[in-house]
DNA sequence: GTCTATAATAGGATAGAC
DNA sequence: GTCTATCCTATTATAGAC
């Protein structure tokens, strides 16, 4: 079953805007990979950006499918969380870091206001809903709210590519067992 | 007092470098401000990523002061890594973030390694120093080292420009406090 | 040391033929 | 729906006059 050229698009276009961000990937290198003409992607899409919402949208819906199934599976276990984060980790060709810049810098006013919506629903709310189970144990002046911005801020470095050559398989677990330890009243 | 063009130019393009980014920043923008023709740039300055070089490399070093000057302000008190994330804070036209994936992806590899060390010795180094201090209370399987390397990393997000929309000027202590709750063994 | 002119390259986007 | 040709703009960098 042939996929149809706009799908083709979405998917080359994923791979690159994710792993370069949207500044260094051009209209030419998708066009490249596909093997069709550069103009000829202004068919399916009107402009550069209206094809990065695009697969945005779609990437991060797939990413918040994943979280809350690893939510609903583990039962919101405290171990969810670590998962939760290696799951982002390794289904994300991207520097997270990168992608919150172009949804901020790159972009304008309106695109930015919708992809935040979706970020906001795919990202943030799955991460919400694990804190808010264990909000009753956080220190004073934390709910769960405030947990999820930082946790979701902090953690932003750490989603990236897997050949970075200052990674460790660890760093993960550590990083989000001290934020936890840090979160939480009684940790002995 | 005049100062030479060359310091004039490593001023401006401090600026524009550390709050838009290597590549968002070109030579003609520079050049612009300083009302001189952009290939006079070249007459100081070998070419732009020599230039970016130099103001890193600059820069840095007035960052690694302020810090060591914190820190000994303070007598390494607990306090003070409150008050070092905070000066990082307010003398960093930049994101942080950025500045770190500019100097791992946008510069050749001569140039990468001269300022990974230029960071190591200036960022790296005054927060070893007061992690150091604190070693023997952290939780099994964290030393100075690793607690240095992920607060870093973790905090690269913060550290910001000031008129972020989604800025609370209570975010750095709330998550720097975190952090270091999670790290220590006993914290009533 | 600074200028003008210009090269070389690359980017997004449009026109119009097929 | 895809192509070729092309436009417009922007970038870094060089040549050579003054």
């Amino acid at each position: 079953m042939e996929l149809d050229m706009r799908t083709q698009i979405i998917m080359v276009a994923t791979d690159l805007f994710m792993s370069q961000g949207y500044m260094a990937t051009s209209t030419r290198d998708i066009a490249r990979i596909l093997d069709i003409s550069q103009p000829a992607l202004y068919h399916h899409f009107s402009n550069k950006e209206e094809l990065y919402s695009e697969v945005l949208l779609n990437f991060a819906q797939e990413i918040g499918d994943g979280l809350t199934a690893i939510l609903k599976q583990n039962n919101l276990s405290p171990d969810s969380l670590v998962e939760m984060t290696l799951y982002l980790k390794d289904n994300h060709p991207v520097n997270l870091s990168l992608m919150m810049h172009d949804m901020n810098k790159e972009l304008s006013k309106k695109t930015h206001l919708k992809l935040f919506n979706i970020f906001r629903e795919n990202y943030f709310v799955p991460f919400y809903s694990f804190f808010k189970e264990y909000e009753k144990h956080f220190v004073d002046g934390i709910d769960a709210s405030i947990a999820t911005r930082h946790f979701l801020q902090m953690i932003s470095p750490y989603i990236t590519e897997r050949d970075s050559r200052y990674d460790n398989p660890l760093d993960i677990p550590t990083i989000v067992n001290i934020f936890m330890r840090g979160l939480m009243r009684n940790n002995t």
